[in-house]
RNA sequence: GCGGGUAUGGCGGAAUGGCAGACGCACCAGAUUUAGGAUCUGGCGGGCAACCGUGCAGGUUCAAGUCCUGUUACCCGCACCA
């Protein structure tokens, strides 16, 4: 029977009417049934549409979430909008619309483009990080926090765009300049409030343990953490203050040869009076502070500073003493924000010392002090220090801490490059902060049952120029009743950061339209944790760390059940433009997925992206190579037409289909779909040599098939009369004994050159192999007169002789 | 500087230490077609060959793209964290 070529355009928009209309992939309710919980992070709806990149963790996840069904179980696979943003309150502000305006419109380009690519979302689940409904519990998470005092407010230094006139959290600043506009970022004195997720420090790294994310992932969350062993030691100084430092060697103590404290230390007005040249001091702090964090990246490896005089440290262990300094290269935001220097073993304190022409005593042997620092912690043996004499590195530091422990003079420590998170923002796009600031009572939580607390509509978008937020305008909003004492009171004006929406919103997918609670204690406990998350590895630190923070608070707070939100974490890799670079509209090489689903379809551009290459790599787009993809579900069609009636497997393809039904089950679970689908093409090329498929083949291939092209798979079922619709059936499956053919091929080396290629019944002996191979005449040839001094057999792959 | 990653045909990429280049694109030849396109069949790392080929130099092994040591280039992240 001769079939019309295969019209993808109608066949797809066919199928995505009746999947919407039947809601064939909403997730059940029924909690009895095991579950799998898939995710992939919510986009953010941005005004360029969806991006390329966006369909590939998405087609990943799908592929899975469809697998998983097909497995029978109850598989929960949402999809929401990231919404509130820097870039649609800048559209908001240059176009005069409201935010809100722009973002639905955002979202529903969005939505239709999804859609679109026949993903098989719940969307009867769709969540807006912008709806009260949904920041109502963003909001209720934050005053939980701020009750249990982890939400707290301080005068800080921060990072200050000047052209969005807004406070970055550390996360936001990139080489010194604003990651979203590329300004110049610089130091700024200001109360903001704060989350304390450094409580939280040791149980993120411990918790990794107990989850199962990519290793890189894991690696890049201790790194951000940065937890560091060490020692504080009091230094005494003739100020009569003792000065405390950290240090991660303890054991170079006796090397230490000045101090340096931070311009920021409070000891500097302290010690006001006694430092004898205050005004170069002064003007060491001053300049330090004008700096922005650009300037200081830039001059990151000239060491400046300033002796303080007047004033000297003691070194605990000889009583020496010693000069301290200030310079910009010890941060007041890292352990004490004072430091012993030993230049023999640290390259920063060399750096300094040879620029300030000051001692550099070694203490432990290895390496050359004159030249360089030695820092090597392995090999080295101490000198020069007294009782630790003779001792590893790693015994000193051991007998160190327990002499300073006996004398007073310092303890173990354990120190992280964590920081408390920023978490206010002077903009209006975001979530307002439900907190009162009453002069009697400080700050007051606006009460539970009046949230959510909306955002009022104001008359302009714009921060205000000494950086409030818009809010503080609204004087019939700011302007309250204090929830306490009654007397009058202002709103907070500051708004949530874009990361508090997508802290928490995998947890709202398992009953967004609970009013009641951010979901139900039963759906909570049985859809948590989420079984697999993809995502970008540009989200490995912060979004990742943030929500993790999130989930452990509400498991300690017993809203959650477990310790961890996600089981499984895994990332993809960047899709390219053509030339390799990134995509972006100022190189010129966006690809828009609506032009590539228009001219090929929704199953080849989702056939391609998996087959583009290694998902986890970046890899280039290309619009020659999509049309093999094309290709291939046109031939899929075409095997319509070699259809015969017979059902089960022919002779001649039996190993062929449990063999790849073997590959294709595992390719998907180890994310390796270029593989996967490189099995079901060589299939369909067995299957056109030999000229003919039975309907039992045709229903494997189309079941394998299915979660890759939906569409096209479902169609031919339907076509054929297979019975239901095709997401109904199940996932075929395999028999390890029919996975191997009858004769295998075997490869034969003479001393690791291969000679000969023999065909070979499976079930040969290791004798019988032998014999078969030295039998080859060109193998006879070789061997003949001289000895075999080793026979290496590897059954159904390769013999080799090795001859003398 | 530190941390992570990558390097294989013309291109994207495959290879539990065991046949390097699966699968696809491009290309070449043939069939079909009035022609083009589409489709189908075959070929396709280099070399006439012996052989040589996985960034480079060594090493381990009967056997190395894969393991070890060193090295180069590129990509990503962090960047004075004591």
């Amino acid at each position: 029977m001769k079939y019309e070529k295969y019209d993808f355009a109608k066949t797809e928009k066919k199928w995505q009417t009746i999947w919407e209309e039947k809601q064939t992939f909403a997730a059940s309710n029924d909690f009895t049934k095991p579950k799998f919980y898939a995710l992939v992070e919510f986009p953010y709806p941005s005004g360029q549409g969806l991006h390329v990149g966006h369909p590939r963790s998405y087609t990943a996840l799908d592929i899975v979430a469809r697998k998983r069904r097909l497995q029978g179980y109850n598989v929960l696979y949402p999809m929401g909008w990231d919404a509130f943003g820097l870039p649609t309150e800048n559209y908001a502000i240059k176009n005069h619309i409201h935010p809100e305006i722009v973002t639905q419109k955002n979202v529903a380009r969005f939505k239709q483009q999804l859609q679109s690519l026949g993903l098989s979302f719940d969307w009867s689940r769709e969540i807006n990080t912008t709806d009260p409904n949904y920041y109502k519990w963003t909001q209720w998470i934050f005053l939980q926090l701020f009750k249990k005092g982890l939400a707290y407010k301080k005068m800080t230094t921060v990072n200050w765009c000047t052209s969005c006139k807004c406070v970055l959290a550390n996360e936001e600043v990139v080489g010194g300049v604003c990651e979203r506009c590329g300004s110049p970022v610089i130091h700024k004195e200001k109360s903001q409030w704060m989350l304390k997720i450094t409580a939280y420090a040791q149980r993120l790294i411990d918790d990794l343990d107990k989850v199962n994310y990519i290793e890189r992932v894991k690696i890049s969350q201790k790194n951000w953490i940065g937890r560091s062993t060490g020692a504080e030691v009091s230094f005494s100084t003739t100020a009569g203050d003792d000065l405390l430092i950290y240090t991660t060697r303890p054991d170079t103590l006796f090397g230490a040869t000045y101090m340096v404290i931070s311009p920021e230390h409070p000891y500097l007005k302290k010690w006001a009076d006694k430092i004898e040249n205050m005004d170069a001091v002064k003007a060491y702090q001053a300049e330090a502070a004008q700096k922005s964090d650009f300037e200081r990246t830039e001059v990151a490896k000239d060491k400046t500073g300033v002796e303080l005089k007047g004033v000297r440290g003691i070194n605990p262990v000889n009583g020496k003493e010693i000069p301290i300094f200030i310079s910009d290269y010890v941060l007041m935001t890292y352990g004490t924000g004072a430091i012993m220097a030993v230049p023999g073993h640290d390259t920063r304190d060399w750096d300094f010392a040879k620029k300030f022409n000051l001692p550099i005593i070694e203490v432990v042997k290895g390496g050359d002090v004159e030249k360089e620092a030695f820092t090597d912690c392995e090999t080295g043996i101490m000198v020069n220090s007294g009782f630790l004499d003779g001792l590893s590195v790693e015994e000193a530091k051991k007998a160190i801490v327990k002499w300073l422990e006996e004398n007073k003079k310092g303890t173990p420590k354990v120190n992280y490059k964590l920081r408390d998170w920023v978490f206010s923002r002077q903009r209006y796009w975001g979530e307002p902060m439900p907190i009162i600031i009453c002069d009697k009572c400080g700050y007051v939580p606006v009460p539970e049952e009046e949230l959510p607390l909306r955002l009022p509509e104001v008359d302009s978008y714009e921060p205000t120029d000494n950086g409030e937020s818009p809010l503080a305008a609204m004087e019939d909003w700011v302007n309250v009743k204090c929830p306490c004492c009654g007397g009058p009171a202002k709103r907070e004006t500051d708004t949530m950061p874009q990361w508090a929406g997508s802290s928490w919103y995998f947890l709202r997918y398992v009953d967004p339209h609970n009013d009641q609670a951010l979901a139900s204690k039963e759906a909570l406990n049985y859809w948590m944790p989420v079984d697999w998350y993809n995502g970008g590895m540009e989200h490995t630190t912060l979004h990742l760390l943030y929500s993790r923070f999130w989930h452990k608070f509400l498991y300690d707070i017993g809203v959650v059940n477990t310790p961890e939100p996600y089981a499984k974490r895994t990332s993809h890799g960047m899709i390219l433009g053509e030339n390799g670079e990134k995509m972006s509209k100022s190189r010129g090489n966006v690809v828009n997925p609506d032009d590539i689903i228009k001219e090929y379809g929704a199953d080849t551009m989702r056939l391609y992206e998996m087959f583009i290459g290694d998902f986890e790599k970046a890899a280039p787009w290309s619009s020659a190579s999509i049309k093999g993809c094309r290709r291939f579900i046109d031939r899929i069609w075409a095997l319509q037409e070699i259809l015969t009636d017979e059902e089960g497997y022919s002779k001649e393809l039996e190993s062929d289909f449990h063999k790849t039904v073997k590959k294709v089950s595992e390719d998907i679970e180890a994310m390796k779909y270029n593989t996967a689908i490189a099995a079901m093409m060589a299939l369909l090329n067995d299957i056109q040599a030999k000229g003919s498929i039975t309907k039992g083949e045709y229903k494997t291939l189309l079941l394998l098939l299915n979660p890759f092209a939906p569409h096209v798979t479902e169609e031919i079922w339907e076509n054929q009369n297979f019975g239901g619709m095709l997401n109904q059936q199940s996932w075929p499956t395999y028999d390890e004994s029919k996975c191997v053919d009858a004769t295998v091929e075997v490869v034969v080396q003479v001393t690791g050159k291969i000679k000969a290629r023999l065909q070979m019944p499976v079930d040969i002996t290791k004798e019988q192999a032998l014999a078969m191979a030295k039998e080859n005449e060109a193998v006879a040839a070789l061997i003949a007169g001289k000895t075999i001094v080793k026979e290496i057999y590897v059954p159904g792959k390769l013999i080799n002789l090795v001859v003398r």
